[in-house]
DNA sequence: GGCTGATGGTTACAATTGAAACTATTTCGA
DNA sequence: TCGAAATAGTTTCAATTGTAACCATCAGCC
């Protein structure tokens, strides 16, 4: 007697769907990390990502800030206003494009990054620790595959 | 002579920081996924995400529904109410606990999953085209091993 | 039976977010 | 050099979301 024929749906199951959980992994680590950030020094998330990117290369402006944080403008521009109203961020303008804006760090900006970056390498070597040294290679590499691909697929329409 | 001392802030950079990594992964995805179910059928993820479960496990009540599909009860609420409103789940309650919701899908809601399950199913094995068939198992367990390490630590504070 | 606390689920309100419109400045082409 | 289109960044308004409070029912205990 035959198997009834399986049909794709048969195999949808949410527990072994990959967009799915993906997302559930990284809801986890993400609000973890976002309590942290918050509870210990009143940040957000993309707050942190500005301040990240901005320790490593000063003087960006808001649209460049952007796209290093694969965060849209209208998010960086209300993390900046945060964040100069914290006075961790300094702001001029381009002498030659006097729309484009340079941000910096203040002291005060420099001393979160300090101490929040052993915090958040903390966080991560303690999660990558689930992993062997090889699997955190691969971990790398598939990350990186999977983004490639997820955004040509995106780019495809 | 010796090479300066490396701190742990010298590392942190964005674009290797894990976290970061997967959260920029997984917005491409989710957002790629959420575009379709809106655009074809007026669906957002949580309601997908109900629709999903239901078609496997019939009958289940909203606190169930909640477990299973990693969102909150405020989640789950709001999505129900949505999808009764467009006539794709039906609730009774049960006889013994008139507290308990049982919730299955209508007719129109199982037409519904039998339309999405093949597409999403059809973009997860496009995305997973980027991987060989040894990688794709290897992500499956990383995955696994990440989620429940990353509760762990989310448990333990 | 009648409290007390737990559980299932909804509602209310504030905070966050997203999309579109907007201002200011610059660039490009006629 | 003038006007149209592009770019940088902000604002506005509506929709989504998160937190807490809330109502109803139930379970345990006296």
């Amino acid at each position: 007697m035959k198997a009834p024929a399986r049909t794709a749906t048969d195999r949808l199951h949410l527990e072994h769907f990959v967009p799915y959980r993906l997302s559930v992994l990284t809801n986890i680590v993400s609000m973890s990390i976002a309590g942290t950030y918050e509870r210990e020094f009143g940040l957000t998330i993309p707050e942190w990502r500005v301040i990240a990117v901005l320790a490593r290369y000063p003087n960006l402006s808001a649209v460049e800030v952007a796209q290093r944080t694969a965060m849209d403008k209208v998010a960086v521009s209300r993390a900046v206003q945060r964040l100069l109203a914290s006075r961790r961020l300094l702001r001029t303008y381009d002498a030659g494009d006097r729309r484009r804006s340079r941000l910096r760090l203040s002291p005060a900006g420099e001393a979160v990054y300090m101490r929040i970056a052993p915090l958040a390498l903390g966080y991560e070597r303690k999660l990558l620790e689930a992993l062997s040294p090889s699997e955190r290679r691969t971990l790398d590499r598939l990350i990186e595959r999977l983004t490639e691909r997820a955004r040509e697929m995106a780019a495809s329409d």
